[in-house]
DNA sequence: GTATTATGTAAGTATGTACTTACTAAGTAG
DNA sequence: CTACTTAGTAAGTACATACTTACATAATAC
């Protein structure tokens, strides 16, 4: 279900337990994931958990760190046609978010409430594809394709904000809708090209 | 800070208990939520607490029921100039999310994740500021002003799904970003008129 | 063959939490 | 003045949880 990165094959006795906590952490938020119920679903015993993670916290806050989405596969390579660029990019990122709704509508509520989980190392893993997404639209600014002065992360918000939305949404009423993404982009680029062209 | 209707006056005890208790819900999640503290923060007894609520499901699930935003007001009273109609919904919607940012990016998911909470009541408050959006569009579709192919709620969500999704990467990033509400509402009436002008 | 490593089982400790019971004090209604 | 309601304090029960300790077992390293 969840991104994790290396050390999946490294120690796959952590590797399992991370998994089961990240997976637990979202579906019953930090107090409901229970050391018991990890190691559970990790199948390992209680006291392997223990002995490889010294706390609850400690096994949460790694897990968290682990987080890492395919950031590398979402961004488009070309910024020559504008609108091919961002429709492929929110197609990768709209798959991204609607194979991990779980992530959206229960892990990043959770991380907000406790943020001592994303740990002390600057930008934590998991939000390395709202960064990404950041970078290449700066990367157009710079390429003067895009206007200059309103803030990359502004223009971010704009661009995913409705998917985020949506997918929240979705889980509250218990139905996935559709959404337009040619318009969403089209919208987006309406007044934000660098060259006034439309 | 969340909106409670009614009984407010009718009971005082009970009205800072179901505070508290919305209060502490968004704050900690349903576990995090102790009976101790509600009553402390409710300035009361916890043997109190029990004698008004048998359970502690049963006061948070009353809570929930009594959220009810003013929707009344945010709703448009004309149709004749749908830009400023909807100019004007969007902005009430705006600021009601916008000064219950806890309800958005702590309480819903907690309610995503605890169903139980919605009760059986059919539509639960907290969805009715939601519902009267959708109901105003529908009203709208059936007054001949926006396209009838679409179903309402699929517009609500490209329409409020936008400020949702910003208050939660607000949240993630701990600063809300500022959104173009006139572009919002012009790209979003773009190509659902039902008389094809722009 | 022996030491080391990774795991399991069984039991236990300390603490927090939902919820109860018994008794008391103050205010209000008649 | 009395009855009733609403609240508080103090204490306790039953259970779950994070985390520990002690001891046994199987696999691997040398």
């Amino acid at each position: 279900m969840y991104l994790l990165s290396s050390l999946v094959d490294a120690d796959p006795t952590k590797a399992a337990l991370l998994r089961a906590g990240l997976e637990l952490l979202a579906e019953k938020g930090y107090k409901g994931a229970t050391t018991r119920e990890i190691a559970n679903r990790a199948e390992v015993s209680e006291v392997t958990l223990f002995r490889h993670y010294k706390s609850k916290a400690e096994l949460l806050r790694e897990a968290v760190g682990h987080l890492s989405p395919p950031v590398e596969e979402i961004i488009p390579t070309q910024t020559d046609d504008l609108e091919a660029a961002f429709t492929y990019f929110i197609g990768n990122f709209q798959a991204l978010i609607e194979a991990n709704q779980g992530f959206v509508i229960r892990l990043l509520p959770e991380l907000i409430r406790h943020p001592e989980l994303r740990g002390d190392t600057g930008a934590p893993g998991f939000m390395r594809a709202f960064a990404a997404g950041t970078a290449f639209i700066q990367r157009c600014q710079k390429a003067g394709l895009l206007r200059p002065d309103e803030p990359p992360q502004q223009m971010v918000v704009a661009l995913i904000g409705p998917l985020i939305g949506r997918v929240l949404l979705g889980g509250a009423w218990g139905v996935l809708l559709p959404l337009d993404l040619e318009a969403l982009v089209r919208g987006f680029l309406q007044g934000r090209r660098a060259d006034g062209q439309r």
